[in-house]
DNA sequence: ATACTGATGGCCT
DNA sequence: GGCCATCAGTATA
C-alpha cells in the first residue's frame, strides 16, 4: 500500500484530493471511484457546518486532524462524505463531491439502481450510496489504510476553480474544484466554455 | 432538455 | 417552526 500523505489547510488539501482514489470495503465488496470534484469549507466560511467553531455531536470529525471522514445526513435522505482539514481542535473540512467509477461498478449498480457508469458517483450523495459510505464511516482515518482509505492516483493536468453547489451562505465563492471534462461531474447546469465541458 | 416537488433528519433560533 | 453542502420522480417542451 502507498504511503499517503495530506496537506493541512483546507484548501490546498481539496485540490490535492482530485485525482485520489477513494477505496472502500465491505461484504458486498470492493469498490473505488478517482475523485473528480470536491468543495472546500475553510474556518469562518458561513457555509460550513464549522462555523461557530464549537464542535457538536453531529461535527466533532470535522476538528481531527487532517485526513478524517465527517460524514453527515443531509436533507434526510442522503448522507455526505468530507475530510477533515486542518491542525486537530480546528473545524473544517472538505466535501467529497464526485468520483469517476474505477472498480465495483456491478455493486454500485445494485446500491444505485441501473445508471450509466459516469452517473453512479455523480453528487456527494449518490457516491455515499454507491459506495456504502454511511454514519458508521464517520471519524475514520482515510490515511490509515483502513477499509475506507485513500490511495494515490494520477494527479490531473488541470485543476478549476468554481462556485460552490447548493449553498445559499458565500455562494460567490470559489471553492469547488474539479477536474475538467470529466463526466462524472455533479451540477444540472454544466457550462460549456469554448468547447470544453465543465 | 429544464422545472418543480416531496421525502426526510438534524440542527438552528 | 425553519432551514438546509440532495436526490429521484414527474411534468412540461
Amino acid at each position: 500500500m502507498e504511503p499517503f500523505n495530506l496537506p493541512v489547510d483546507t484548501v490546498s488539501i481539496a485540490k490535492a484530493l482530485l485525482g485520489v482514489v477513494l477505496v472502500h470495503e465491505t461484504a458486498d465488496g470492493l469498490t473505488s471511484v478517482r475523485i473528480v470534484e470536491t468543495e472546500a469549507y475553510p474556518v469562518g466560511d458561513p457555509a460550513s457546518h464549522a462555523f461557530r467553531g464549537v464542535p457538536t455531536a453531529r461535527t466533532r470529525s470535522m476538528y481531527l486532524r487532517p485526513g478524517h471522514a465527517y460524514v453527515y445526513r443531509a436533507y434526510g435522505t442522503a448522507w455526505m462524505l468530507n475530510v477533515s482539514s486542518e491542525d486537530a481542535g480546528v473545524g473544517a473540512g472538505v466535501l467529497i463531491r464526485a468520483g469517476a467509477p474505477l472498480t465495483g461498478l456491478d455493486i454500485m449498480q445494485r446500491r444505485r439502481g441501473q445508471a450509466p457508469p459516469a452517473d453512479l458517483a455523480r453528487g456527494p450523495g449518490r457516491l455515499c450510496r454507491a459506495m456504502g459510505i454511511d454514519l458508521g464511516c464517520d471519524g475514520v482515518d482515510l490515511l490509515a489504510g483502513g477499509h475506507l482509505r485513500f490511495e494515490a492516483g494520477e494527479t490531473p493536468q488541470t485543476i478549476l476553480a468554481t462556485p460552490r453547489i447548493g449553498i445559499t451562505k458565500a455562494a460567490d465563492r470559489l471553492l469547488r474544484f474539479i477536474v475538467p471534462g470529466e463526466p462524472s461531474l455533479s451540477g444540472t447546469r454544466r457550462l460549456n466554455l469554448s468547447g470544453l465541458t465543465v
